[in-house]
DNA sequence: CGCGCCTGAGCGAGCGTTCGATCGGAGCTC
DNA sequence: GAGCTCCGATCGAACGCTCGCTCAGGCGCG
């Protein structure tokens, strides 16, 4: 388990109490959240993190190196409670096909939940310096490969059916589907419930899961050209 | 045809030379672009962006209201360049079917050319002032529209089989799967080229237009539970 | 007193924006 | 065509302000 980037502050003059520095740094990561999505990362000044976590600028400073350092913290936070959500249901190991449907659902449960944090991160996580950024996007693969090794398992039960080589694209497009619910929610929320959305977008996605990898265009037609 | 929001500079003194206002705004714009696809709109100053269009800063106020007006120059201009280059390969009607699979590979390929100008207005266009914002959004759901047209046509002519009440879903999901090509190239380029991904994303959204509406689950499989 | 912890006035760089000065060429007069 | 005026277009120093961050000091507990 690697060390966070640039951040995990050295710690200025003394050794602080570990526990107080978590404690600390969770107020801050509360209070950022809100305050990001509310207004913006850039929008959001240094003084506003610390008055609403209930500190001063120069106490916050002792916890944090610098206001990029305050963002990677609830990228950080955002995506550990994502995947740690996750994988708490994904226990019960069934046939691969149920667990996939299983999976889709509980995953667009959480993304519902969190609509707003997934925005905040898709809009914020450009201004992290570049290594937290890698950090962040790493972290969203991993995410990614949950559904992989869910799909891979229902190539190897044989209850789904797909080109080994679309896994991962497949993967990616579970995940973007279920973002989708949070960042496009202006337009959807009006035409679509969340039961509505997972109904149609499991159909979608298991639909091509079960009978062709890469059939599904009915042979016959021409039209390969341009 | 509406005028553009808060923008459209009231003009100073004068009347200007409006083909002269039109060439700055494109020299504007063409500046701004680069730079806020290298450097994101906060981290670009207007002396920067004064500069890369050739004139001082003193200059690109007479053509500009603010830093914001320019980001909604530019969201603008890459939206109609967008809905253009759709429109424009979409005027020989065909079979509702064919006619679908052809936007969308033309319309991945326009994705695949304009990948860092759709990644801009992604992360941000939620720094335009609110009314700008909303006209950006608008212009997001017409171009939504010319895929709910051709689906319904699909509908319509027998070529494709779908619950009219998902039309505005999936036409949805053909837009953010294309997008999903400009936001996760870090890793789809890694693993996938253009016609891989058209090939596999063709299909997915095909095989569910072709035999269920909302089918697709197989029958007599249970949990429908949580 | 010493030390961990906190305070918040203050620093200084950087920003978006303004505006008086300047340029240069078109048009007029003689 | 020389000299002049005029005016739209351009320039960039300067302004006012915001913001991230620092640091000299204070408080209370052991």
């Amino acid at each position: 388990m690697p060390v966070r980037p640039s951040t995990s502050k050295p710690i200025p003059t003394a050794v602080k109490d570990p526990q107080l520095v978590e404690v600390r740094r969770q107020q801050i990561v509360d209070a950022a959240v809100d305050l990001f999505i509310k207004k913006g990362f850039h929008r959001t000044t240094t003084r506003e993190i610390a008055r609403e976590s209930g500190m001063s600028i120069g106490a916050l400073y002792e916890y944090v190196e610098s206001k990029e350092d305050v963002l990677y913290l609830v990228c950080e936070n955002i995506h550990n409670t994502l995947e740690a959500r996750l994988r708490d249901t994904l226990k019960e190991a069934q046939n691969g096909r149920e667990t996939l449907r299983l999976a889709i659902r509980q995953y667009l449960y959480v993304m519902d939940d969190m609509q707003d944090d997934v925005l905040l991160i898709y809009q914020e996580s450009k201004s992290l310096p570049p290594e937290s950024l890698r950090y962040v996007l790493r972290k969203e693969e991993q995410i990614t490969g949950i559904f992989e090794d869910i799909l891979r398992r229902g190539l190897e039960d044989g209850s789904l059916q797909l080109d080994p080589r679309a896994v991962t694209l497949m993967a990616h497009n579970i995940i973007v589907l279920g973002q989708m619910w949070a960042f496009r929610r202006w337009v959807l929320r009006r035409h679509y419930d969340l039961e509505d959305y997972i109904r149609v977008q499991t159909s979608l996605l298991l639909n091509e899961l079960m009978d062709s990898g890469t059939g599904g265009e009915a042979r016959g037609e021409t039209d390969d050209g341009n």
